[in-house]
DNA sequence: TGAATACACAGTGTATTCAATATTAATTCT
DNA sequence: AGAATTAATATTGAATACACTGTGTATTCA
């Protein structure tokens, strides 16, 4: 990457934006301008800038006169997504199909690659990147500006969500994992058939996918031992 | 208002969003830092901030090196402004319906008095302001993070949209007007049953009302007049 | 006369300095 | 000893000064 003051900015914004999705930012953490400046070989102006744009974008909130912090998540803003979730990409899935263009199709097509090596080489925060990646192409390819501040915010808590409720030591979520690649495949197929209807309904089956996997977090199978000693779990 | 520095920085906020919902800035209109600087009593590090703000909300598009402008609406927009319209408004009411609290019931119809004195009085612009904080304060009552980022810009289109189209010497317009005052009312009377389906359902007939009066714009009445000379219109 | 290059100016972007505000620690009073 | 108030410190916010980029204009050469 060019070394100009330029490129340090769109590192800094970019790099805030994937730490975020991995959660490797978490909710609520703020970020100490006087630390990211040095780090980031940037004057403190510029970088109150970058900071204005991710809070636009909703992925960190500013407090006058505290800072920023990373956007919250709660058990309030759970039940938000899932109500919004499947409407907005019905909506985002419908429009793709009937506007992707060719090149917009070979990036998704090529996003899914990517997404497949992902659960492959297992590191979780490759995952939600790449699976960010293949949503964002999708709205891109809708390409109704009215549509994507919603969707692009919903995209930033799918990946985090994603990172908080999956666990790989379980079998039912590895499967809900291919699953949803399964699913990204139709969902190619349905944009390059120009099938809005198919694409529609996939959306809806994607974010049950994600329901499923949050409720088997939620409510996991009760444990099949005696009272007394329960093993110790990591805060 | 209290003139400390933070107070002419809401007031920079609020001017340039009520100029722009109102046209009296016109979409690709570019803004001088130096100008408005000057006119509001402050440097141009906060005001930068303010512009970023506003850019993050949809009111303002920054181009890297060559400053801020209007957001840009085109036929286009125009397009994804009534495919995204009725479904995202659909939503919002249906769940103001559900999670109205009573301080918002009372604010919402103190909105509709101050909309139907506008109504009365005439000037376009206060009409397109009330109207929109009639819609903000539902779009507060339904309380979802991932639905308000969509539906905020589609009510600042909705505002520039009504002061485009809306020409008040037509009659047919003049009905228009009185009949979106009717559905507030209704509106109004849905939330306070809590009756989200009628809500939903008003939220539909209020789009297409919109829809209706740009029709009417776009597509008016033939002249019934010889041809040759025609009267001359504003440009 | 037309095109190309260089120069000047306007306007945007960044750094540094200064001021205000919030937070923490310390001290005093109950 | 504990709570409250005040002082000290850290951090955020604004202003000014500086640098750079892009645009327009003038001048020179073909």
């Amino acid at each position: 990457m060019k070394d100009t003051v330029r490129g340090r900015k769109e590192s800094l914004h970019e790099t805030l934006r994937t730490s975020i999705l991995t959660m490797k930012l978490r909710p609520g953490d703020d970020l100490d301008e006087a630390e990211l400046s040095e780090a980031f070989g940037l004057s403190r102006t510029p970088l109150r800038e970058v900071f204005r744009e991710l809070a636009g974008e909703g992925y960190l909130e500013l407090r006058a006169g505290r800072g920023a912090r990373v956007s919250e998540m709660s058990y309030a803003t759970l039940r938000d997504f899932f109500l919004a979730a499947p409407m907005i990409y019905g909506a985002i899935l419908r429009l793709a199909a009937q506007n992707a263009r060719r090149d917009q199709i070979a990036e998704l097509k090529e996003a899914q690659e990517v997404f497949r090596t992902a659960l492959r080489s297992g590191a979780p925060e490759e995952r939600a990147l790449a699976n960010n990646r293949f949503h964002e192409i999708t709205g891109d390819m809708a390409a109704n500006v009215y549509l994507l501040p919603s969707f692009r915010r919903l995209l930033i808590d799918h990946a985090r969500i994603g990172m908080t409720f999956y666990t790989p030591q379980n079998n039912d979520m590895a499967e809900n994992l291919s699953e949803a690649s399964t699913q990204h495949d139709a969902i190619i197929a349905a944009i390059e058939a120009r099938d809005s209807e198919a694409a529609a309904r996939l959306a809806l089956e994607h974010w049950n996918l994600s329901r499923g996997q949050i409720e088997l977090f939620v409510m996991p199978n009760a444990l099949d031992a005696p009272l007394g000693h329960f093993p110790q779990t990591s805060a």
